[in-house]
DNA sequence: CATTCATAGGGACATATGTCCTTCCATCCT
DNA sequence: AGGATGGAAGGACATATGTCCCTATGAATG
């Protein structure tokens, strides 16, 4: 286990927090599954995600589900709330095993407000989520279910060309479409030779295919 | 024609500027119909939209065409692209005649970096743009045509329940539909007394159907 | 071991949506 | 007036996607 310091020399983050700052932050774990926060919880801290991999979702008024992003390292969790000062938007779930920097929204206030080193820092996040956001609605709305499938596929899959616990239900829910259909694509795939499905993993065969399916968007 | 500085009055920003950047403000006009910036174009100004209406599209590598948003007073433009530094991402046009008041980058650079008012100014809007966003990616993959439809027709009649002239291939381009679609989806709504169409104008009937047909949300 | 449960996988059918094509009408231009 | 033009409107058909259903398999559990 690392402490603070590391995790925030480790990511660049060293010199934005003020000690006053950093000595409020709390390092915390959630083993893998557990579910952080949900929808309309008071949101009074900002989250660093130094480790693990956790999903974002919400459910609509009619029961279904959808998953907004899966978020790596590193990242910031509560942004949104912070600037607008509500309560948890969406529901924050662990994936793998999480290590996280817990950050009072008290000491930010009281020790950053009108810091512009921290505010640009702020800025330039949020404006990068916007346009990934914005990218993966024009994406949504331009191009069909495969087409989204083949990008998932590619951009989950950076280093091997395997995924061994892809989870369809996240995968249906990530990409908005139905369990059913998201198995039909997988099949044609797997009936042209770009992929193969064994035991609920599946393995990349032709990875440039793959690409041309996707119009060489890859999904952030 | 009103001066910059009424203009700057009349929406609370009066005291966000200091006087050299207000100095440095230009008023631009712009006929209906015309076409303000393209996809690329290099952004050196920041606009501030005080009167009129205007459209944000993209095309896609398809030839597709998607209007990401319909803006009207008070907006920005360009906030994106101020903050990475990058040219223009979309294509704005003019929906009706334009006021916009120009403001170069330069001048923000050298009277406002490091301004905490004006960070916390731009770092609102953007969260705000990316929640609204947001939502509408999450309204667009768990609703069907439809109901984005429904939804659109309600958020564009806040006050006579009338659209007088609503180009349909605008609407479909919106709603991210082909304009068959569209068509099809605004004769179901007749039929079923919602809506009546005259001459390319369309009347709202039955406000309280439309809105449970939208699942009570409405585009922002 | 039997049972339960969650998920993978897919058949059958209904509905939503896209593509292509035709018609009609208002407006604008010469 | 006569002809262009662009958008409204919709028919016909193919494809994409959703819903409901059933079965199989492996992991967890008594």
């Amino acid at each position: 286990m690392q402490p603070i310091n590391e995790y925030l020399q480790q990511y660049g983050l060293a010199d934005l927090f003020p000690a006053a700052v950093v000595d409020s932050m709390q390092i915390e774990r959630y083993a893998a599954g557990h579910r952080l926060f949900s929808q309309g919880d008071a949101a009074d801290n900002l989250y660093l995600l130094v480790e693990g991999k956790l999903k974002i979702s919400m459910l609509s008024p009619e029961g279904k589900r959808l998953i907004l992003a899966f978020k790596t390292p590193f990242d910031i969790v509560g942004d949104i709330e912070y600037v607008q000062k509500c309560p948890f938007i969406n529901t924050v779930e662990a994936v793998t095993d999480l290590v996280l920097l817990r950050v009072p929204h008290k000491a930010l206030d009281h020790e950053m407000s009108g810091n512009a080193l921290f505010q640009q820092f702020l800025l330039e996040t949020i404006t990068r989520k916007f346009v990934t956001k914005a990218q993966e609605l024009n994406f949504n709305l331009l191009y069909a279910v495969d087409v989204r499938v083949a990008s998932y596929l590619l951009s989950m899959t950076p280093d091997k060309p395997r995924l061994d616990s892809p989870s369809l239900v996240d995968m249906a829910d990530l990409i908005g479409t139905s369990y059913r259909h998201l198995n039909r694509v997988l099949q044609k795939f797997e009936q042209s030779g770009w992929i193969q499905r064994n035991n609920g993993k599946i393995d990349l065969l032709d990875r440039g295919a793959l690409l041309d399916q996707a119009g060489h968007n890859i999904y952030e």
